[in-house]
DNA sequence: TATTGTTATACTCTATAACTATA
DNA sequence: TATAGTTATAGAGTATAACAATA
């Protein structure tokens, strides 16, 4: 709860010592990128964040894939509207609780993001290859421990 | 442009393992903190970004801002109309450029910004903390790597 | 009563196009 | 002609509230 307004301009730091600007920038460099290279796959960055997940495991609810990415369950639903349009995936009301869709990849839809998360993958590795293979490991290790841990007292 | 989709689900990547997921989460939690510990001045972490700039150097026009940010200049406007019309910033005409608008601060802008950044700082601190002095460096230095570095061949 | 998916709605951030005043 | 700021407008992405079907 420090207030003092002690120093001058000396205290006025440039844009790219501000942890949040360099996590943005890095962030919408790699999203631009990344998506310029999905674009002849037709879909964006942010659908293969969704397909991730629905690829990644056990039948997934619309709401449980949601809650992974971090968006709310009315955002999923034109997401979702669109890669089924594209018969990406289907919905397929669940067995045990017929109030739930599970989301699956059609056969096509799997073997497209196969495909997809290599481009991904190369745009990234091309990415942080300026960092070299450590400097690129010790970045994820970072995030993930900024992004698993909970700040309690701001 | 390898196209193999030579491997089954276990090529499927947890999100925590996706690079930018790590990098859209993690600015999103700090921008969270930021946001929320900045409250009190009745501006957001975008606001202080722009504060930022304009409290950096030389007198800035309204495009020069908006270009360090990496944002439209019509974006500009209605950031700008909000500080403005709270007494943080005036827009001046240039004396050499009578289309240009010098943006400067008031004396109670300057004081508030001086503060604000303080908050925001001791906010990345805590954020940061749990990587270390060390770790909280390097990753400030492979951020700005990556900013700085353009990817030509995608 | 509570929950899942959905729709309607709104708010923010962003960008494009056209206008004005200056150059 | 070109540029700085502005306005109008539209497109994403997000969120809240309310509804139908189901639990």
């Amino acid at each position: 709860m420090s207030s003092r307004a002690d120093s001058g301009s000396a205290s006025v730091r440039y844009p790219h010592e501000v942890l949040g600007y360099l996590l943005k920038h890095a962030h919408l460099a790699l999203e631009g990128y990344t998506d310029a290279a999905l674009a002849r796959f037709g879909i964006t960055s942010r659908d293969l964040g969704a397909l991730r997940v629905i690829a990644g495991g056990k039948a997934r609810s619309q709401q449980e894939v949601a809650g992974v990415l971090g968006v709310d369950r009315t955002s999923m639903v034109a997401l979702l509207d669109a890669l089924e349009q594209a018969g990406i995936v289907v919905r397929r009301p669940s067995e045990g609780d017929r109030r739930r869709n599970v989301i699956e990849l059609t056969k096509f839809g799997r073997e497209m993001f196969l495909d997809a998360e290599q481009v991904a993958l190369a745009v990234e590795k091309d990415f942080a290859g300026i960092l070299g293979d450590k400097g690129a490991s010790d970045l994820r290790r970072s995030l993930r421990a900024l992004v698993a841990s909970p700040v309690l007292d701001v």
